[in-house]
DNA sequence: AATCTGAACAACCGCCATCTT
DNA sequence: TAAGATGGCGGTTGTTCAGAT
């Protein structure tokens, strides 16, 4: 299905908004409200993608944004909901109020990213980084050795198999969990170090519980009222929140 | 003082979901 | 039901600025 651009990219500016361009949406969405983007510009006198416009307007226009430094508190909020919720960042951003999802993601790539690894925490598992002691070397230097006999291109060797199942107590025969057989790689001369890939729990189906108050169902603050199980508001069927999604 | 480097952040791009016709 | 239009989201890039050398 092929779509047309969103708007004319040969007569829209690019780049930095002028402070002419700021007040002209602003005034235009003061007046008429967030209407369709699409046309907006237009109607705005403003040579801008909608997009772009409406982008502008949510991240830095709108005036119930808190601006300047995120708080410790919400730090750690931000990192709570990562940990539940991971890079749905939109999601993240309509915990925090006045905060954007651009300046949450920006923040946690910048920030909070680095402080949860000095803490010794992946940050895409939260979970501690020694806790897969999995790692995997690949040496090339073996590899050099290996292709010497394998004169089939270059070669790289799972390095002391035996050695690394030992070190995360898996059984000593590495063909019960490597393939035990080298892999072929062209023209590469790197030492790397991999690590499978994190073995979750699988998230169970989470009924949608018919108890879940109205407040908790739409992901808003709960009200006096209500008596749903929740973390910050979070109801744990919003754990299951991607297989709900995804559905 | 000049240059380099990395952090911070604003903005863009492409894709997907939803709505409309 | 299919196709097009639009809004929204997440990933990525580009620019600016401060601190280090």
């Amino acid at each position: 299905m092929g779509r047309s651009p969103c708007c004319e990219k040969a007569h829209t500016n690019k780049g930095a908004w002028t402070k002419e361009e700021d007040d002209r949406l602003v005034a235009y969405i003061k007046a008429h409200g967030e209407g369709c983007w699409r046309s907006l510009p237009k109607a705005a006198g403003l040579l801008r993608c909608g997009k772009s416009c409406r982008l502008r307007w949510i991240n830095y226009l709108r005036p119930d944004l808190k601006r300047g430094n995120f708080t410790e508190d919400e730090d750690e909020l931000i990192i709570k909901l990562h940990s539940l919720l991971g890079n749905k960042w939109s999601l993240i951003a309509g915990r925090l109020p006045g905060r954007t999802d651009n300046e949450i993601k920006n923040y946690w790539n910048t920030h909070i990213r680095r402080k949860l690894l000095s803490r010794g925490i992946d940050p895409v598992t939260h979970r501690p980084i020694n806790e897969h002691a999995s790692n995997i070397t690949i040496s090339f230097e073996a590899a050099a050795a290996a292709a010497a006999r394998d004169e089939k291109g270059a070669v790289f060797r799972l390095e002391e198999p035996k050695a690394a199942a030992a070190a995360i107590g898996r059984d000593q025969n590495p063909a019960d969990w490597g393939h035990g057989k080298p892999l072929k790689c062209p023209d590469l001369n790197l030492d790397l170090c991999i690590s499978p890939p994190c073995q979750e729990e699988p998230l169970k189906p989470v009924k949608r519980e018919a108890g879940l108050c109205f407040s908790c169902s739409l992901g808003l603050p709960k009200s006096a009222e209500c008596k749903c199980s929740s973390f910050l508001g979070l109801r744990t069927a919003m754990l299951d929140f991607r297989s709900l999604e995804m559905k």
